[in-house]
RNA sequence: GUGGGUGUAGCUCAGCUGGUAGAGCCCCGGAUUGUGGAUCCGGUCGUCGUGGGUUCAAAUCCCAUCAUCCACCCCA
Protein backbone atom coordinates (compact mmCIF):
# COMPACT_ATOMS: atom_id res chain seq x y z
CA UNK A 1 0.00 0.00 0.00
CA UNK A 2 1.35 2.82 -0.73
CA UNK A 3 2.29 6.11 2.20
CA UNK A 4 0.28 8.69 0.55
CA UNK A 5 -3.19 8.37 -0.99
CA UNK A 6 -5.65 10.86 -2.41
CA UNK A 7 -7.56 13.16 -0.13
CA UNK A 8 -10.75 11.73 0.31
CA UNK A 9 -12.81 12.59 -3.10
CA UNK A 10 -10.30 14.04 -4.98
CA UNK A 11 -9.65 12.16 -8.28
CA UNK A 12 -6.68 11.10 -10.33
CA UNK A 13 -7.44 11.13 -14.58
CA UNK A 14 -5.26 8.56 -15.74
CA UNK A 15 -3.84 8.84 -19.55
CA UNK A 16 -6.06 6.37 -20.48
CA UNK A 17 -8.65 8.86 -19.63
CA UNK A 18 -7.39 12.17 -20.64
CA UNK A 19 -7.67 11.31 -24.59
CA UNK A 20 -11.53 11.00 -23.80
CA UNK A 21 -11.54 14.58 -21.52
CA UNK A 22 -9.97 16.43 -24.26
CA UNK A 23 -11.99 15.55 -26.76
CA UNK A 24 -14.94 16.37 -24.45
CA UNK A 25 -13.76 19.62 -23.65
CA UNK A 26 -12.75 20.91 -26.87
CA UNK A 27 -15.87 19.90 -28.36
CA UNK A 28 -17.68 21.78 -26.25
CA UNK A 29 -15.50 24.89 -26.36
CA UNK A 30 -15.55 24.28 -29.94
CA UNK A 31 -19.45 24.68 -29.79
CA UNK A 32 -19.47 27.63 -26.93
CA UNK A 33 -17.39 29.79 -29.55
CA UNK A 34 -19.19 28.92 -32.69
CA UNK A 35 -22.16 31.39 -30.13
CA UNK A 36 -20.03 33.73 -29.50
CA UNK A 37 -18.91 32.73 -26.14
CA UNK A 38 -15.71 33.56 -24.86
CA UNK A 39 -13.06 31.97 -22.14
CA UNK A 40 -12.46 33.91 -19.43
CA UNK A 41 -10.57 32.47 -16.68
CA UNK A 42 -11.29 32.53 -12.83
CA UNK A 43 -9.63 31.91 -9.63
CA UNK A 44 -10.48 28.51 -7.73
CA UNK A 45 -9.99 30.61 -4.52
CA UNK A 46 -12.54 33.54 -3.11
CA UNK A 47 -13.82 35.25 -0.18
CA UNK A 48 -16.20 32.87 1.89
CA UNK A 49 -18.66 36.01 1.84
CA UNK A 50 -19.24 36.17 -1.82
CA UNK A 51 -20.53 32.65 -2.27
CA UNK A 52 -22.71 33.38 1.05
CA UNK A 53 -24.10 36.40 -0.26
CA UNK A 54 -24.28 35.08 -3.82
CA UNK A 55 -25.61 31.60 -3.48
CA UNK A 56 -27.17 31.95 -0.61
CA UNK A 57 -26.57 31.75 3.07
CA UNK A 58 -29.28 28.91 3.90
CA UNK A 59 -28.38 26.79 0.72
CA UNK A 60 -27.00 23.67 1.67
CA UNK A 61 -23.75 24.70 -1.07
CA UNK A 62 -23.20 27.36 1.72
CA UNK A 63 -24.37 25.62 5.00
CA UNK A 64 -21.98 22.36 4.92
CA UNK A 65 -20.32 21.89 2.06
CA UNK A 66 -17.85 24.35 1.29
CA UNK A 67 -14.51 23.96 2.01
CA UNK A 68 -14.06 27.02 4.15
CA UNK A 69 -10.78 28.03 5.97
CA UNK A 70 -8.99 31.41 7.25
CA UNK A 71 -5.81 32.75 5.73
CA UNK A 72 -2.87 33.68 7.66
CA UNK A 73 -4.94 36.86 8.50
CA UNK A 74 -7.63 35.35 9.80
CA UNK A 75 -9.52 36.38 6.16
CA UNK A 76 -11.92 34.07 5.46
CA UNK A 77 -11.74 31.99 1.88
CA UNK A 78 -13.22 29.34 0.25
CA UNK A 79 -12.69 27.26 -2.84
CA UNK A 80 -15.33 27.98 -5.16
CA UNK A 81 -18.34 25.36 -4.98
CA UNK A 82 -19.53 26.67 -8.22
CA UNK A 83 -18.86 29.00 -11.08
CA UNK A 84 -21.80 31.62 -11.44
CA UNK A 85 -20.65 33.90 -8.32
CA UNK A 86 -17.00 34.17 -9.45
CA UNK A 87 -17.65 34.91 -12.66
CA UNK A 88 -20.14 37.67 -11.59
CA UNK A 89 -17.72 39.18 -9.11
CA UNK A 90 -14.87 39.52 -12.11
CA UNK A 91 -17.68 40.81 -14.30
CA UNK A 92 -18.25 43.99 -11.96
CA UNK A 93 -14.91 43.78 -11.02
CA UNK A 94 -13.70 44.86 -14.35
CA UNK A 95 -16.09 46.04 -15.69
CA UNK A 96 -17.34 43.95 -18.58
CA UNK A 97 -20.62 44.65 -18.08
CA UNK A 98 -20.87 48.53 -18.08
CA UNK A 99 -23.48 49.22 -21.15
CA UNK A 100 -22.56 46.29 -22.59
CA UNK A 101 -23.55 42.87 -23.34
CA UNK A 102 -20.95 39.61 -22.32
CA UNK A 103 -21.02 36.09 -23.21
CA UNK A 104 -18.19 33.65 -20.99
CA UNK A 105 -17.54 30.67 -20.56
CA UNK A 106 -15.20 28.88 -18.07
CA UNK A 107 -13.64 25.47 -17.38
CA UNK A 108 -12.19 24.08 -13.94
CA UNK A 109 -12.22 22.74 -10.88
CA UNK A 110 -15.35 22.96 -8.23
CA UNK A 111 -15.13 21.98 -4.69
CA UNK A 112 -17.71 20.77 -2.37
CA UNK A 113 -17.25 18.67 0.53
CA UNK A 114 -20.06 16.03 0.43
CA UNK A 115 -20.18 12.19 0.86
CA UNK A 116 -18.10 10.60 -2.50
CA UNK A 117 -20.52 8.14 -4.96
CA UNK A 118 -20.91 7.77 -8.20
CA UNK A 119 -20.57 10.41 -9.95
CA UNK A 120 -19.84 13.05 -7.23
CA UNK A 121 -16.51 13.79 -5.76
CA UNK A 122 -15.46 16.61 -3.49
CA UNK A 123 -13.21 18.11 -7.17
CA UNK A 124 -15.35 18.11 -9.87
CA UNK A 125 -14.94 19.54 -12.92
CA UNK A 126 -17.45 21.97 -15.14
CA UNK A 127 -17.40 23.79 -18.40
CA UNK A 128 -19.99 26.89 -17.35
CA UNK A 129 -21.05 29.72 -19.67
CA UNK A 130 -23.16 32.86 -18.40
CA UNK A 131 -24.66 35.57 -20.58
CA UNK A 132 -24.82 38.95 -19.47
CA UNK A 133 -27.03 41.56 -19.93
CA UNK A 134 -30.45 39.82 -22.29
CA UNK A 135 -33.17 39.79 -20.87
CA UNK A 136 -35.49 37.85 -23.54
CA UNK A 137 -36.30 34.40 -23.92
CA UNK A 138 -34.39 34.48 -27.11
CA UNK A 139 -31.08 33.60 -25.17
CA UNK A 140 -32.27 30.95 -22.83
CA UNK A 141 -33.69 29.42 -26.05
CA UNK A 142 -30.67 30.00 -27.61
CA UNK A 143 -28.43 28.51 -24.61
CA UNK A 144 -30.21 25.26 -24.56
CA UNK A 145 -30.22 24.65 -28.62
CA UNK A 146 -26.28 25.41 -27.81
CA UNK A 147 -26.40 22.82 -25.10
CA UNK A 148 -28.33 20.53 -27.65
CA UNK A 149 -26.08 20.73 -30.04
CA UNK A 150 -22.65 20.18 -28.17
CA UNK A 151 -24.59 16.84 -26.69
CA UNK A 152 -24.94 15.53 -30.43
CA UNK A 153 -21.55 16.43 -31.26
CA UNK A 154 -20.46 14.25 -28.54
CA UNK A 155 -22.43 11.42 -29.43
CA UNK A 156 -24.48 11.58 -26.00
CA UNK A 157 -27.93 13.00 -27.23
CA UNK A 158 -29.77 10.19 -26.99
CA UNK A 159 -29.14 9.39 -23.20
CA UNK A 160 -29.75 12.79 -21.61
CA UNK A 161 -33.63 14.58 -21.71
CA UNK A 162 -34.12 18.17 -21.30
CA UNK A 163 -35.93 19.14 -18.11
CA UNK A 164 -37.42 22.70 -17.80
CA UNK A 165 -38.97 24.77 -15.79
CA UNK A 166 -40.26 28.67 -14.68
CA UNK A 167 -39.80 29.43 -10.90
CA UNK A 168 -41.40 33.48 -12.35
CA UNK A 169 -39.67 36.23 -10.88
CA UNK A 170 -38.44 36.93 -7.31
CA UNK A 171 -41.41 38.66 -6.03
CA UNK A 172 -43.56 35.85 -7.42
CA UNK A 173 -41.61 33.27 -5.72
CA UNK A 174 -41.79 35.47 -2.73
CA UNK A 175 -45.21 35.38 -2.38
CA UNK A 176 -45.69 31.54 -3.33
CA UNK A 177 -43.21 30.56 -0.85
CA UNK A 178 -45.41 32.31 2.12
CA UNK A 179 -48.06 30.85 0.51
CA UNK A 180 -46.37 27.38 0.99
CA UNK A 181 -45.16 27.77 4.46
CA UNK A 182 -48.30 29.43 5.58
CA UNK A 183 -49.89 26.28 4.24
CA UNK A 184 -47.56 23.73 5.73
CA UNK A 185 -46.98 25.01 9.06
CA UNK A 186 -50.09 24.05 10.59
CA UNK A 187 -49.06 20.25 9.34
CA UNK A 188 -45.49 20.80 10.50
CA UNK A 189 -45.65 17.72 12.52
CA UNK A 190 -47.17 15.77 10.34
CA UNK A 191 -44.02 16.18 7.85
CA UNK A 192 -40.75 14.07 7.85
CA UNK A 193 -37.61 15.66 9.28
CA UNK A 194 -35.94 16.21 6.57
CA UNK A 195 -38.91 17.97 5.42
CA UNK A 196 -39.83 19.90 8.29
CA UNK A 197 -36.13 21.23 8.33
CA UNK A 198 -36.66 22.26 4.59
CA UNK A 199 -39.45 24.15 5.61
CA UNK A 200 -37.44 27.07 7.14
CA UNK A 201 -34.42 27.28 4.77
CA UNK A 202 -36.18 25.80 1.24
CA UNK A 203 -39.44 25.17 1.67
CA UNK A 204 -39.93 24.75 -2.83
CA UNK A 205 -37.62 21.35 -1.96
CA UNK A 206 -40.35 19.87 0.26
CA UNK A 207 -42.06 19.25 -3.01
CA UNK A 208 -39.09 16.66 -3.92
CA UNK A 209 -39.72 14.69 -0.96
CA UNK A 210 -40.15 10.90 -1.54
CA UNK A 211 -41.67 10.33 1.62
CA UNK A 212 -45.75 8.96 1.14
CA UNK A 213 -47.13 10.72 3.99
CA UNK A 214 -45.35 14.28 2.77
CA UNK A 215 -46.54 13.80 -0.63
CA UNK A 216 -50.16 13.40 0.46
CA UNK A 217 -49.94 16.79 2.51
CA UNK A 218 -47.92 18.15 -0.17
CA UNK A 219 -50.39 17.54 -2.75
CA UNK A 220 -52.87 20.17 -1.71
CA UNK A 221 -50.17 22.63 -1.27
CA UNK A 222 -50.29 25.68 -3.38
CA UNK A 223 -48.62 25.95 -6.90
CA UNK A 224 -45.73 27.88 -7.88
CA UNK A 225 -47.45 27.80 -11.00
CA UNK A 226 -50.67 29.66 -9.35
CA UNK A 227 -48.12 32.41 -8.59
CA UNK A 228 -46.76 33.03 -11.78
CA UNK A 229 -47.36 36.61 -13.30
CA UNK A 230 -48.32 37.08 -16.32
CA UNK A 231 -44.83 38.76 -17.82
CA UNK A 232 -43.35 35.50 -16.75
CA UNK A 233 -45.82 33.01 -17.89
CA UNK A 234 -45.28 35.01 -21.09
CA UNK A 235 -41.42 34.61 -20.94
CA UNK A 236 -41.86 30.73 -20.53
CA UNK A 237 -43.92 30.11 -23.68
CA UNK A 238 -42.35 32.17 -25.84
CA UNK A 239 -39.02 29.80 -24.69
CA UNK A 240 -41.10 26.62 -25.47
CA UNK A 241 -42.00 28.23 -29.11
CA UNK A 242 -38.78 28.45 -29.54
CA UNK A 243 -37.31 24.76 -28.44
CA UNK A 244 -40.45 23.59 -30.75
CA UNK A 245 -39.49 25.23 -33.59
CA UNK A 246 -35.84 24.40 -33.16
CA UNK A 247 -36.57 20.86 -32.43
CA UNK A 248 -35.16 20.60 -29.06
CA UNK A 249 -37.11 18.35 -27.01
CA UNK A 250 -38.10 18.90 -23.52
CA UNK A 251 -39.93 17.64 -20.79
CA UNK A 252 -41.79 19.78 -18.47
CA UNK A 253 -40.89 19.32 -14.73
CA UNK A 254 -43.21 21.38 -12.73
CA UNK A 255 -40.88 20.51 -9.27
CA UNK A 256 -37.57 21.21 -11.49
CA UNK A 257 -36.20 23.54 -8.64
CA UNK A 258 -32.76 24.61 -8.68
CA UNK A 259 -31.01 24.39 -4.93
CA UNK A 260 -29.21 27.59 -5.42
CA UNK A 261 -31.18 30.68 -4.72
CA UNK A 262 -30.01 32.99 -7.13
CA UNK A 263 -32.10 31.42 -10.18
CA UNK A 264 -34.84 33.12 -11.73
CA UNK A 265 -37.67 32.04 -14.72
CA UNK A 266 -36.23 29.74 -16.51
CA UNK A 267 -34.51 26.50 -14.58
CA UNK A 268 -33.44 23.39 -16.60
CA UNK A 269 -31.35 20.74 -16.03
CA UNK A 270 -30.20 18.08 -18.43
CA UNK A 271 -30.60 14.50 -16.88
CA UNK A 272 -29.71 10.99 -17.38
CA UNK A 273 -30.98 7.34 -16.63
CA UNK A 274 -27.46 5.94 -17.18
CA UNK A 275 -25.33 7.01 -14.46
CA UNK A 276 -27.34 6.24 -11.14
CA UNK A 277 -28.23 8.72 -8.36
CA UNK A 278 -26.35 11.64 -9.47
CA UNK A 279 -28.27 12.23 -12.76
CA UNK A 280 -28.03 15.74 -13.79
CA UNK A 281 -25.09 16.27 -16.03
CA UNK A 282 -25.85 19.69 -16.65
CA UNK A 283 -28.23 22.54 -15.40
CA UNK A 284 -28.52 25.69 -14.85
CA UNK A 285 -31.17 29.25 -15.64
CA UNK A 286 -31.92 32.42 -15.21
CA UNK A 287 -30.64 34.70 -12.56
CA UNK A 288 -31.76 38.14 -13.37
CA UNK A 289 -30.69 39.74 -9.38
CA UNK A 290 -27.21 37.73 -8.79
CA UNK A 291 -25.57 40.92 -10.32
CA UNK A 292 -27.25 43.51 -8.80
CA UNK A 293 -27.34 41.67 -5.31
CA UNK A 294 -23.07 41.31 -5.54
CA UNK A 295 -23.05 45.13 -6.03
CA UNK A 296 -23.60 45.52 -9.79
CA UNK A 297 -26.32 47.14 -11.80
CA UNK A 298 -29.58 45.43 -12.70
CA UNK A 299 -28.14 43.32 -15.14
CA UNK A 300 -30.67 40.00 -16.13
CA UNK A 301 -28.34 37.13 -17.19
CA UNK A 302 -28.67 33.36 -17.72
CA UNK A 303 -25.79 30.31 -17.16
CA UNK A 304 -25.07 27.01 -16.95
CA UNK A 305 -23.00 24.45 -15.25
CA UNK A 306 -21.59 21.11 -17.02
CA UNK A 307 -20.31 18.21 -14.76
CA UNK A 308 -17.37 16.73 -16.95
CA UNK A 309 -16.65 14.01 -14.81
CA UNK A 310 -20.20 12.89 -15.11
CA UNK A 311 -20.14 13.77 -19.09
CA UNK A 312 -17.20 11.96 -18.97
CA UNK A 313 -18.78 8.36 -17.66
CA UNK A 314 -21.73 9.28 -20.05
CA UNK A 315 -19.36 9.11 -22.85
CA UNK A 316 -17.43 6.16 -21.82
CA UNK A 317 -21.03 4.26 -22.07
CA UNK A 318 -22.10 5.91 -25.11
CA UNK A 319 -18.90 6.26 -27.54
CA UNK A 320 -16.18 4.02 -27.75
CA UNK A 321 -13.14 5.32 -28.72
CA UNK A 322 -9.80 4.01 -29.45
CA UNK A 323 -7.59 6.95 -28.50
CA UNK A 324 -3.95 5.71 -30.32
CA UNK A 325 -1.29 7.12 -27.83
CA UNK A 326 0.80 7.75 -31.42
CA UNK A 327 0.48 7.47 -35.14
CA UNK A 328 3.62 6.13 -36.18
CA UNK A 329 6.60 3.96 -34.97
CA UNK A 330 9.70 4.37 -35.61
CA UNK A 331 11.95 1.23 -34.95
CA UNK A 332 15.41 -0.18 -34.99
CA UNK A 333 16.88 -3.58 -35.97
CA UNK A 334 20.28 -2.88 -33.80
CA UNK A 335 21.06 0.00 -31.20
CA UNK A 336 23.32 1.69 -33.86
CA UNK A 337 20.70 3.17 -36.04
CA UNK A 338 19.14 4.73 -33.33
CA UNK A 339 20.82 8.19 -34.26
CA UNK A 340 20.20 7.81 -37.74
CA UNK A 341 16.28 7.35 -36.57
CA UNK A 342 16.38 9.94 -34.60
CA UNK A 343 16.79 12.62 -37.59
CA UNK A 344 14.19 10.63 -39.23
CA UNK A 345 12.12 11.03 -36.84
CA UNK A 346 12.66 14.95 -37.12
CA UNK A 347 12.07 15.09 -40.62
CA UNK A 348 9.08 13.21 -40.19
CA UNK A 349 7.96 15.84 -37.22
CA UNK A 350 9.14 18.41 -39.35
CA UNK A 351 7.10 17.61 -42.53
CA UNK A 352 3.74 15.91 -41.07
CA UNK A 353 1.73 16.66 -38.21
CA UNK A 354 1.97 13.44 -37.03
CA UNK A 355 2.51 11.68 -33.30
CA UNK A 356 6.11 9.87 -34.00
CA UNK A 357 7.19 7.94 -31.20
CA UNK A 358 10.80 6.77 -31.71
CA UNK A 359 11.73 3.31 -29.61
CA UNK A 360 13.75 3.43 -27.01
CA UNK A 361 15.61 1.48 -24.75
CA UNK A 362 16.06 -2.20 -24.75
CA UNK A 363 14.32 -4.80 -27.34
CA UNK A 364 14.51 -6.78 -30.37
CA UNK A 365 12.66 -5.64 -33.40
CA UNK A 366 10.15 -8.30 -32.45
CA UNK A 367 9.47 -6.64 -29.29
CA UNK A 368 9.41 -3.07 -30.78
CA UNK A 369 6.56 -4.12 -33.30
CA UNK A 370 5.20 -4.88 -30.28
CA UNK A 371 4.80 -1.72 -28.83
CA UNK A 372 4.10 -0.36 -32.00
CA UNK A 373 0.78 -2.22 -32.06
CA UNK A 374 -0.18 -1.58 -28.48
CA UNK A 375 0.30 2.04 -28.73
CA UNK A 376 -2.26 2.08 -31.92
CA UNK A 377 0.29 3.58 -33.85
CA UNK A 378 -1.18 3.26 -37.77
CA UNK A 379 2.02 2.79 -39.19
CA UNK A 380 5.71 0.86 -37.98
CA UNK A 381 8.56 2.36 -39.83
CA UNK A 382 11.54 0.30 -39.54
CA UNK A 383 15.62 1.06 -39.76
CA UNK A 384 17.78 -1.30 -40.43
CA UNK A 385 21.49 -1.81 -42.12
CA UNK A 386 19.68 -1.89 -45.68
CA UNK A 387 17.66 1.10 -45.08
CA UNK A 388 20.53 3.25 -43.95
CA UNK A 389 22.41 1.92 -46.85
CA UNK A 390 19.91 2.98 -49.59
CA UNK A 391 18.76 6.37 -47.36
CA UNK A 392 15.38 4.25 -47.25
CA UNK A 393 13.07 3.63 -44.45
CA UNK A 394 10.31 0.01 -44.44
CA UNK A 395 7.10 1.32 -44.07
CA UNK A 396 4.51 -1.40 -42.37
CA UNK A 397 0.92 -0.74 -42.84
CA UNK A 398 -0.37 -2.28 -39.03
CA UNK A 399 -3.67 -1.46 -39.32
CA UNK A 400 -4.42 -2.58 -43.45
CA UNK A 401 -3.48 -6.15 -43.85
CA UNK A 402 -3.96 -5.93 -47.99
CA UNK A 403 -1.05 -3.27 -48.04
CA UNK A 404 2.29 -4.52 -48.29
CA UNK A 405 5.39 -3.16 -46.42
CA UNK A 406 7.35 -0.80 -48.62
CA UNK A 407 10.58 0.15 -48.91
CA UNK A 408 10.51 4.07 -49.50
CA UNK A 409 13.09 7.14 -49.60
CA UNK A 410 12.24 9.90 -47.00
CA UNK A 411 10.52 11.71 -49.54
CA UNK A 412 8.30 9.02 -51.05
CA UNK A 413 7.94 7.89 -47.28
CA UNK A 414 6.29 11.40 -46.37
CA UNK A 415 4.19 11.95 -49.22
CA UNK A 416 2.54 8.45 -47.74
CA UNK A 417 2.25 9.39 -44.45
CA UNK A 418 0.28 12.45 -46.02
CA UNK A 419 -2.11 10.37 -48.68
C1' G B 1 -24.27 14.17 8.19
C1' U B 2 -27.08 8.77 8.07
C1' G B 3 -27.26 3.51 6.49
C1' G B 4 -25.20 -0.80 4.09
C1' G B 5 -21.16 -3.35 1.22
C1' U B 6 -15.84 -3.96 0.18
C1' G B 7 -10.20 -3.60 1.12
C1' U B 8 -5.23 -9.94 -0.90
C1' A B 9 0.04 -8.69 -7.20
C1' G B 10 -0.36 -2.88 -11.81
C1' C B 11 -5.91 -4.82 -12.95
C1' U B 12 -10.09 -8.54 -11.93
C1' C B 13 -10.51 -11.84 -8.16
C1' A B 14 -9.88 -17.04 -5.33
C1' G B 15 -7.98 -18.39 -0.59
C1' C B 16 -13.19 -23.52 3.67
C1' U B 17 -14.05 -24.62 10.59
C1' G B 18 -6.71 -20.21 12.02
C1' G B 19 -1.15 -23.84 9.90
C1' U B 20 2.66 -19.02 7.09
C1' A B 21 -0.39 -16.75 -0.37
C1' G B 22 -2.74 -18.43 -5.59
C1' A B 23 -5.23 -17.87 -10.65
C1' G B 24 -6.43 -15.11 -14.98
C1' C B 25 -5.17 -10.59 -17.39
C1' C B 26 -1.03 -7.22 -18.02
C1' C B 27 4.24 -6.86 -18.46
C1' C B 28 9.23 -9.18 -19.82
C1' G B 29 11.90 -13.15 -22.44
C1' G B 30 11.91 -17.42 -25.73
C1' A B 31 9.91 -20.83 -29.65
C1' U B 32 10.52 -17.06 -34.62
C1' U B 33 19.34 -14.39 -34.56
C1' G B 34 15.22 -7.95 -39.06
C1' U B 35 8.75 -8.00 -38.42
C1' G B 36 3.00 -6.83 -34.08
C1' G B 37 -1.96 -9.10 -33.27
C1' A B 38 -2.98 -16.08 -32.70
C1' U B 39 -0.68 -20.41 -30.05
C1' C B 40 2.80 -22.73 -26.74
C1' C B 41 6.88 -22.46 -22.97
C1' G B 42 9.35 -19.76 -19.16
C1' G B 43 9.84 -15.42 -15.88
C1' U B 44 9.12 -10.67 -12.75
C1' C B 45 5.70 -8.43 -9.39
C1' G B 46 2.63 -9.00 -2.42
C1' U B 47 4.36 -4.84 4.60
C1' C B 48 -3.05 -9.80 2.57
C1' G B 49 -5.37 -1.26 3.79
C1' U B 50 -3.21 0.42 8.74
C1' G B 51 -2.62 -0.09 14.12
C1' G B 52 -3.54 -3.00 18.22
C1' G B 53 -5.51 -7.62 20.61
C1' U B 54 -6.36 -13.20 21.12
C1' U B 55 -3.18 -17.57 19.85
C1' C B 56 2.29 -22.00 19.70
C1' A B 57 0.51 -19.99 14.94
C1' A B 58 -3.73 -14.69 11.95
C1' A B 59 -5.09 -12.89 5.02
C1' U B 60 -8.55 -15.87 8.13
C1' C B 61 -11.08 -14.43 14.86
C1' C B 62 -11.84 -9.57 17.93
C1' C B 63 -11.37 -4.07 18.49
C1' A B 64 -10.11 0.47 16.45
C1' U B 65 -8.88 3.34 12.36
C1' C B 66 -8.31 4.83 7.25
C1' A B 67 -9.79 4.28 2.36
C1' U B 68 -13.33 2.91 -1.18
C1' C B 69 -18.20 1.65 -3.38
C1' C B 70 -23.65 2.06 -3.36
C1' A B 71 -27.89 4.46 -1.45
C1' C B 72 -30.12 8.53 1.52
C1' C B 73 -29.24 13.70 1.35
C1' C B 74 -27.64 17.19 -2.09
C1' C B 75 -26.07 18.41 -6.86
C1' A B 76 -22.80 19.06 -12.00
Amino acid sequence: MPQYQLVRGMRDILPSATARWREIETTVIDVLSRYGYEEIRLPLLESTELFSRGVGEATDLVEKEMYTFPDRKGKSLSLRPEGTAGCVRACIENGLLHNRKQKLWYHGSMFRYERPQKGRNREHTQIGAEAFGMPGPDIDAEMLVMLARAFRDLGVASALTLELNTIGSAASRARHRQALVDYLTPHRDELDADSRRRLATNPLRIFDSKVPSTRAIVAAAPKLHDYLDAAAEAHFDDLRRRLDAAHVDHRLNPLLVRGLDYYTHTVFEWVTEALGAQNAVCSGGRYDGLVERLGGRAIPAAGFGMGLDRLALLHERSVSADYAQADLYLAVAAPEHASWASALAERIRDATPLRVLQHAGAGGLRSQLGEADRCGARWAAIVGDEEMAEECVSLKWLRDEQRPQAKLTVHALIDALLA
